[in-house]
DNA sequence: ACCCAGAATGTTAACGCTAACAGAGCCGAG
DNA sequence: CTCGGCTCTGTTAGCGTTAACATTCTGGGT
């Protein structure tokens, strides 16, 4: 119908043509220029429905500098914390105007997370969440390419960028106490990988809450946070007649101490109390019931949004942010009196 | 330095400058055009790494049409298996070159489907991959937009789009056939929401094999997926007697219904069978290890992006795919001969 | 009646790239 | 030695939008 010929999509200049305008006005009123005559601007949505113009954000970004795009870098998104904060990112991105293009990656290394960075900026994001909880990775973002805003999530002293971070301190401290305040002498742990920052801030709060309360810190076992390292230093534990307390470095290796328990008919919480990290869906449905400190991923993959757009949109003013989210404790059935 | 002044990231005509070519050399230097002297070649690519240029892929994807990114529209990426999906998608799409840019969708109504696809679509995207298990997802693919490549993963009979899925039916069987196989009368299921094709063809396919065994089908529960769900599907069963089978539709269910018979002194497995479905990574370590259907989320992931690239590159040859995953039974504890 | 500010619109020029064509240089066949 | 046909390179013209500037049209103050 009309003179628009052939299946070509239409442009602005079709629009144009058909309200009897020019093409910057049509412009104008999908940008909401104020100076518009009511009826010009009618005109001009009319023809924009009769015709079902769409705007080519392509062409957009390129004369404005501005894709409208994020740019996401998560290690592993199969994961529930990495998922859940992807998650939220998205959300939070889209809610804004944003589009999110996201890569995973499957290596930790620093290499990856800056071919990564690279990819990204190629493409012409305007900004980019590293979701970044190795130190490796975090390494990789002192040496940011170049003006692309980033927020590190997770990043412990990411360098230039702004971080957002659960305070895994404050969550190794609260299960630890948690644990003491039940009656228990002191409290093991089954610790993760020496490389993530988020193992080494729950191992600092287990540790500081023991030598607060002036109780002796045993040797930290070693997990990768699978369920099954969890059940191979859980089965060391079970062979050890002393320790009535653990603090598992995440719900997963939780669940493999809680089998590995199982098996060894060490009973949870009667002879040993168990507390994980990260409350996953699952853990509320663990045997017994898992206590656990929860981490609010979605709080954290929204904060880095918001710190993010504030980072992009206050051109200038490019002040580092630090914004730690508190964890909180969540008393279930896998922890008891002593 | 240089002549390329001010902070400004250098362009084409700058490197040409610096080369001493025109700018369409340095394009085709850039696209591996063979017309290019090696010298010549050597000479561009030379400038290209003095002034630490980088094509700007916005203008490029102006005049080419084509953006190198896809879409993927996916429903709560939070959970396993559509995270893994989402991941074995990017991974592949990366693999082949292609940008990923996500939405994730809380609700899974057709408006949601469709604001998406619009969404995905005006970002010029090349085609898009729609994870979309439930019947009301599938029915908005019937509709597409205009000329966008599309493939639905578990998809059902999604109108004009590919298909790329587990064999929903095959994997009911297998469970269903499994538990018969161990002596049991019959088998008891704990399905998914109606909404949802893959709860159907479980269904179906246990239903079938009851049928081929000429036992009788008891009305099945339903549950949303959730471990709770399961507990309470599980209490249900737990008082009634005749119960020696359990077909619970996923793992995060079936962990439900474990709980709920451990807190009912229903042992597993020698009172009741419980086969699970997804292989989660946290079922082997369930109490007790939870026998279950394995489905190869990163196998459908990749193959949904052959079949797009495919529909993609070969322009006009726009033959309906349908690709079917086979899953497997992956024995465990928590079935046992009656 | 006149002028001027401001509103409303139009015209032109980028943005950075690739496509299409044009031209220069070279080789071997006739 | 001339011509056709290669290979290599340059020139020009868009892609569809927004920005910047130019122009026309109002309406009120003098």
């Amino acid at each position: 119908m009309g003179s628009t010929q052939g299946r070509r999509p239409p442009v602005m200049a079709d629009v144009a043509k058909e309200a009897g305008v020019s093409h910057q006005t049509v412009s104008r009123v999908l940008n909401e220029h104020p100076n518009v005559r009511s009826e010009t601007r009618a005109r001009v949505q009319e023809a924009i429905d009769k015709l079902g113009y769409r705007r080519n954000l392509v062409a957009r970004a390129l004369v404005t500098k501005h894709s409208r795009t994020l740019g996401v870098v998560s290690f592993d998104t199969t994961l529930y914390g990495p998922a859940s904060t992807v998650y939220g990112i998205e959300q939070a991105a889209r809610a804004a105007g944003y589009f999110v293009s996201i890569v995973s990656l499957k290596s930790i290394d620093k290499l990856g997370v800056n071919d990564a960075l690279d990819y990204l900026t190629d493409q012409g994001v305007d900004g980019i969440v590293v979701v970044a909880p190795q130190r490796s990775a975090a390494q990789a973002l002192a040496e940011l390419p170049f003006g692309v805003p980033t927020v590190a999530v997770e990043g412990g002293e990411a360098g230039e960028a702004s971080v957002v971070c659960v305070d895994q301190v404050e969550g190794g401290r609260l299960a630890t106490e948690h644990l003491l305040s039940l009656g228990h002498e002191t409290v093991w742990q089954i610790r993760g990988p020496s490389d993530w920052l988020e193992a080494e801030g729950r191992v600092a709060g287990w540790r500081a809450a023991l030598k607060q309360a002036g109780r002796p810190a045993p040797e930290p076992l070693t997990g990768d946070w699978s369920p099954r390292s969890g059940y191979e230093a859980g089965r060391s534990l079970a062979s050890m007649k002393d320790v009535t307390a653990v603090f598992v470095a995440n719900d997963q290796m939780a669940l493999g101490v809680l089998r590995a328990f199982t098996e060894q008919g060490v009973r949870v919480p009667d002879q040993v109390s168990v507390v994980g990290f990260d409350d996953i869906p699952e853990s509320e449905f663990f045997s017994p019931p898992l206590t656990t400190i929860r981490q609010d991923f979605g709080a954290v993959g929204r904060h880095s949004i918001e710190v993010l757009l504030r980072q992009i949109e206050g051109q200038g003013s490019h002040e580092r942010e630090r914004l730690v989210v508190p964890p909180s404790l969540i008393p279930r059935a896998s922890t008891a009196r002593r």
